[in-house]
DNA sequence: ATTGTTTGCTAAAAGGTTTTAGCAAACACT
DNA sequence: AGTGTTTGCTAAAACCTTTTAGCAAACAAT
């Protein structure tokens, strides 16, 4: 492999000095009064030969790194992967790297994952945050770390933020069921904490109680793997026979419960099942009966989070006013010919 | 945001030179004949202190940045974002961290994403090339660099290389559509010459051909939108409609045929077509008629391909013989009631 | 008493930048 | 001629490690 230039070969060459050579690179020839002439030779030289500073060297010196650390949930669900794909795109062009990796929504996991993260210099952080991380992310910010927070909030860290409005989304999924007479709702969800699941339940109690039917909620627990989760959702449905319709708080839920349902003699009750789902999958396009689902923005997600984190990237101290925006979701209503007439 | 330690803090605190810490630091207490009592004091207060090397010092100094750049083709593709994660997460458990992106199969930006790799100097490299890179990934080989290359082979690059059987996949799952009853059996895949691509549409042939039937392939150019796709394999089938069975070349495909199919009137004929996609997906639990896969073993090419790289990386001088990795593919065949009788 | 070996540690260079502080020459002005 | 200003450039410190080469003291052997 043959030897790396170095800014010093550039400077030898043309009998300069290193600092010389440095400034023209950095874009400040005209505030440091170096000739046009002298700025163009080098600039010629340094294309010629294609010299590229070493990066270790330039961070190491200016302490920026030009990388983001990307925290998702899961990167192999898709919510969370097109998320992921969008911001990396955007970061690109503007010149930044991304370092991503999976919370799992383990606690621990996290914790370690920001402490590598600081480790490596990241400029700033983008993080879906699980239970447990307040300290952490308070510490970052309070460090002048940029931080922006995606998908949910974490209850008293005041950090940027991204979100959608998922207790109104779950209310009118629930509103358009009981719309569409069904009576019996159940909403199947995690057993998470988590700001969004949490205002999620509460859009679907809110439905409920506004036209006076009863809440039937399943938790599964989030460690569960697919097929406990089946099982879980078999015999939740096995013992009330009487349910009409089920709200899905996420889409890996669904997809557990639409195989479940699958699997259940065409003779029997899911023709008439009312589902919805939060978060939409291309699996719901294809499901009979169909699925409705409150589908998130996510590019329009992905677009706010990696504008904020330029934004503070931007600023000389990271210091503006925690925004945190709220996004609208929408019902993809999927007509199904089976759905009960309303009441 | 309180200052950094460095390794003279830890040094000045305890009177030794800034050298033995070091040592110790990096476990060569014993090699470098530090004494015992002085090797525990100094970690004693550099667990106390919480004292953490500067990696970018580190990596100047060594060249070591104990990263590996992972570049797939589309991180929202699932088959890719499963493969991500699992190497992620093998490579955070050997103390690697990943920095991945997409290269939407672009020939220049995935050049761009080979340099800006170097540029932020990756221990290692693993790719899902597309076409016009050979001579890029030839130099990384030549300049010593450990590649793997996933999915797909290069013609004429010496790499190490984990790949799936794509011809025989095709050629099996051909071969089930055949004995199922199928005759006229549309090949629809994407105008790409990469390897994989080609050998799923030999495996298709060589079936077709071994049972005198007539190959009808539909290419359709990777570029195209979904809707654009849609269109374009509407026309196809409308154009044909003694077609009675379908091969998708990939999931995303499959999944855009899959919406055309579901259009056409139940009347009509989807219910007797025969499909089959390569790459399995979970849209495809949930069709009718339902769509039989060959599933590919992401998590075998994920631990092949993170151990080969495990393995470079730990070697001297990275010239260990290139090493094709080509794992078994498997028909996941899906019963539906409706299929064809054997003729 | 001299020489050789081991022990326990360290000074300083190297890795490749950026940036501060400042110098010498040329020019302008009185 | 002397002073002040601008121009055009540079020396050297700083960023924080790792690692090479080697030193002084203690001990062992002759």
């Amino acid at each position: 492999m043959k030897k790396k230039l170095q800014i010093s070969d550039i400077a030898k060459q043309l009998n300069v000095s290193i600092t010389t050579v440095s400034f023209i690179l950095n874009g400040k020839a005209k505030e440091k009064r170096i000739s046009d002439d002298l700025t163009a030779r080098v600039l010629k030289l340094v294309e010629e030969v294609g010299y590229r500073p070493n990066q270790l060297a330039q961070s190491l010196r200016t302490g920026k790194t030009k990388t983001i650390g990307l925290m998702v949930e899961d990167i192999s669900n898709p919510f969370f992967a097109n998320i992921a794909r969008l911001i990396e795109e955007r970061a690109h062009k503007e010149g930044y790297k991304i370092v991503y990796c999976s919370t799992e929504d383990d606690t621990e996991r996290t914790k370690e994952l920001i402490s590598m993260f600081r480790d490596m210099h990241v400029d700033g952080y983008i993080i879906t945050p699980p239970e447990g991380v307040e300290e952490d992310i308070k510490k970052l910010i309070a460090d002048g770390f940029p931080v922006v927070l995606a998908d949910r909030q974490v209850a008293g860290v005041d950090a940027h933020c991204v979100i959608v409005d998922n207790l109104l989304g779950a209310y009118n999924a629930t509103t358009h069921l009981i719309e569409r007479g069904y009576q019996r709702i159940a909403f199947i969800t995690i057993d998470s904490k988590q700001s969004q699941m949490v205002q999620r339940l509460e859009g679907y109690t809110k439905a409920l109680e506004e036209n006076d039917l009863e809440a039937v909620v399943l938790e599964v627990p989030y460690r569960y793997d697919a097929k406990q989760m089946i099982q879980s959702i078999t015999s939740f449905l096995e013992e009330r026979k009487n349910i009409d319709a089920v709200l899905f708080a996420t889409n890996y839920v669904a997809v557990r419960g639409l195989e479940e349902i699958s699997q259940i003699s065409p003779a029997d009750a899911p023709a008439k099942l009312g589902l919805v789902s939060y978060d939409d999958h291309d699996v719901f396009k294809f499901f009979k009966p169909t699925v409705t689902a409150v589908a998130q923005p996510t590019e329009a997600i992905a677009n706010h989070v990696i504008n904020l984190m330029l934004n503070l990237l931007g600023q000389k101290n990271s210091t503006l006013k925690a925004e945190t925006i709220i996004l609208p979701t929408s019902l993809v209503v999927r007509n199904s010919s089976l759905h009960k007439t309303k009441v």
